[in-house]
RNA sequence: CGGAGCGUGGCGCAGCUUGGUAGCGCACUUGUCUGGGGGACAAGGGGUCGUAGGUUCAAAUCCUAUCGUUCCGACCA
């Protein structure tokens, strides 16, 4: 391709409502365009990019013996009805109606449609097991979208669900697809973690999200040194400690801290360290007027997920008024502690094992040092995992110690089970003649997430750093002053002409531009391989090759160039 | 849904407080020079100032409404 017959769209200012790296160097670069809140149109650069992505998801899909289909987008109300999501699903859900007065909604996901067509389609369990998938557009109305398509209203996502009659096929297609997914993110030429996404209650639907890692991800994942444990980081247990409970050495004594509040507060005051502080939190319990003491250490933080999972708290999770808290422990907010309190008290794992720690004495002011479970206060009966893991931390698969990294989740798979064919009576004639209901497992892949995934992961100061497999093309040729040297100009079309020959993706720069000018286009929009061509290459018989990554560039002959880049684009 | 900000050539913005000739940078067109990391100079084209009302001799500027958009929060996972 030509960048005459191919404009670039390129643009050197950054667009200010781009909040992350991903949307401004992809509006830079000319990959998209906003259309409204949440809308975006991919220009000709970014399409190949999309279908690359595209490609591969097929390809991989296709191997583990998906069959693709395509639904349709606009989707009636009635199947939703049928689930009870037409209901549940709230305004996230983009409702219309026809000239009829009939109610429809933009497909968010396809769950409905595809047990739809699976009831009619499939008789027989000796259909089964069986994968459909397709690559389509899905409409979610967020709230508020933002950067850019990673979270946009229109998406391109992959979507896959399969259909079987045992829970031991669907455990085996589940594997499969375990297997694809992570082929498909190799592939991709990114740095990703399979994560699990519901913490393993036993028997319970198993899940696992992939994530692409990157600083800027929305999401926190604790992954093990050791194993290939990784869970999201609010989902990730925080393991009793191995070490036990140290002896006292302190006396505890009542002191006096005036205006010391938060943690931090504290610990600067005293200075200690915030391990070494326990620090109480009063929520409502879930009978009304009821409180309930969390106690943490004041370095670890509170996991709202964990701690209404206890039946004893209130759901969702509140926080008690100033008012209820001076009432239960006769002091403001920021001096409460374990001692003398007549609530019930919950602690975490890792504060039943200190030693010698503060604590707020339930008086304005005033600080406890030195406590100690046992001699001071009873150790509480009831201990929980109330924090969110931190790095460091064992692994709870017993392997290793944890890491925290940041992902953005581009794929999820699941297992279904039955909720969906049970309650739109999707079932097959099964060995005995017997109707059976089927079970289900769904696979998504969030297509456009992916190429912003990618350049959130993989960019520097110049632009878009593309894996191979993804980059819109393999090679840039850019020729030096080609309009004043017809030579020249016969050398770079014969290259270009030698590399296409050769099948690769190869753009041409044939403006006439400054050499920066070039160099720069082809920076930011992420070519991974550039050749440079000028009369004084041509007198010495080389091209110039500079890898996007490279800082410096090397010569190569003119007779071995494409044998060179044969090598570089295998 | 609550709070806040912003709508001025294609893009990014100034002008608004204190009403009186529509401005800048980038991009675009033409020419000359330049020619290896987003060049210089010159000339040029392009804007009913989001929309609708109102106040005024006069509104981008003040007032009201409305639409769009962005950010924070809530909601949703």
């Amino acid at each position: 391709m030509r960048t005459s017959l191919f404009p670039l769209n390129t643009v050197k200012e950054t667009p200010s409502e781009a909040e992350i790296i991903s949307h401004q160097l992809m509006i830079r670069a000319g990959l998209i365009r906003k259309l409204a809140s949440g809308l975006y149109t991919w220009l000709p650069l970014g399409l190949r990019v999309l279908r690359k992505v595209e490609r591969i998801v097929r390809s991989e899909m296709e191997k583990a013996g998906g069959l693709e289909v395509l639904m349709p987008g606009l989707q009636p109300a009635e199947l939703w009805q049928e689930t009870g999501r037409w209901e549940q699903y709230g305004a996230e859900l983009a409702r219309l109606k026809d000239r009829h007065d009939r109610d429809f909604c933009l497909g968010p996901t396809h769950e409905e449609i595809i047990t739809d067509l699976a009831r009619h389609e499939i008789k027989s369990y000796k259909q089964l097991p069986i994968t459909y998938f397709q690559i389509q557009t899905k409409f979610r109305d967020e709230i508020r979208p933002r950067f850019g398509v990673m979270r946009s209203r229109e998406f391109i996502m992959k979507d896959a669900y399969s259909f079987h009659l045992t829970e031991e096929s669907l455990h085996n297609t589940y594997e499969i697809m375990y297997a694809t997914y992570t082929a498909i993110f190799t592939h991709f030429g990114l740095k990703f973690r399979a994560v699990i996404a519901d913490s393993g209650s036993i028997g319970g639907a198993v899940s696992h999200e992939f994530h692409v890692l990157a600083d800027s991800g929305e999401d926190a994942i604790a992954f093990s040194t050791q194993s290939s444990y990784a869970a999201n980081v609010e989902k990730a247990e925080a393991l009793m400690p191995k070490q036990s409970r140290p002896a006292a050495t302190q006396t505890m004594t009542l002191i006096d801290t005036p205006n010391q509040h938060s943690i931090d507060e504290v610990c600067e005051f005293l200075s200690i360290s915030a391990t070494q502080c326990v620090k109480t939190l009063i929520v409502k319990g879930a009978e009304e007027g009821e409180l309930v003491a969390l106690l943490l250490r004041g370095d670890h933080e509170l996991n709202e997920i964990k701690v209404e999972k206890i039946a004893s708290i209130a759901v969702p999770l509140q926080f008690a008024s100033d008012d209820e808290i001076q009432r239960a422990c006769g002091c403001k907010a920021g001096s409460i502690g374990a001692l003398g309190l007549t609530i019930s008290i919950i602690a975490d794992r890792s504060v039943s094992v200190m030693a010698d720690f503060v604590c707020g004495a339930n008086q304005d002011g005033k600080h406890y040092q030195g406590v100690n479970w046992e001699r001071d206060l009873p150790l509480p009966t009831h201990i929980a995992d109330l924090r969110t893991v931190v790095e460091g931390d064992e692994s709870p698969d017993g392997e290793g110690t944890l890491t925290i990294a940041r992902g953005i989740e581009v794929g999820h798979i699941f297992q279904l089970g039955t909720k969906y064919s049970e309650a739109m009576k999707a079932g097959v004639i099964n060995e005995g003649g017997k109707n059976q209901i089927m079970i289900m497992g769904c696979y998504g892949i969030g297509i456009s997430r992916v190429v912003a995934a990618a350049i959130e992961q993989n960019h520097d100061s110049k632009g878009i750093i593309w894996s191979p497999n993804l980059a819109p093309f393999q090679v840039a040729i850019c020729p030096m002053n080609m309009h004043k040297s017809e030579r020249l100009r016969e050398a770079t079309e014969n290259l270009y002409q030698e590399l296409l020959n050769a099948g690769i993706e190869v753009l041409f720069d044939d403006r006439k531009v400054r050499a920066g000018f070039m160099f720069s286009d082809m920076d930011l929009i992420g070519i991974p391989h550039l050749l440079v061509m000028g009369d004084k290459g041509l007198d010495s018989g080389t091209v110039e090759y500079k890898a996007r990554t490279a800082n410096e560039s090397e010569d190569i002959a003119m007779t071995d160039i494409l044998e060179f880049i044969k090598a570089k684009l295998r």
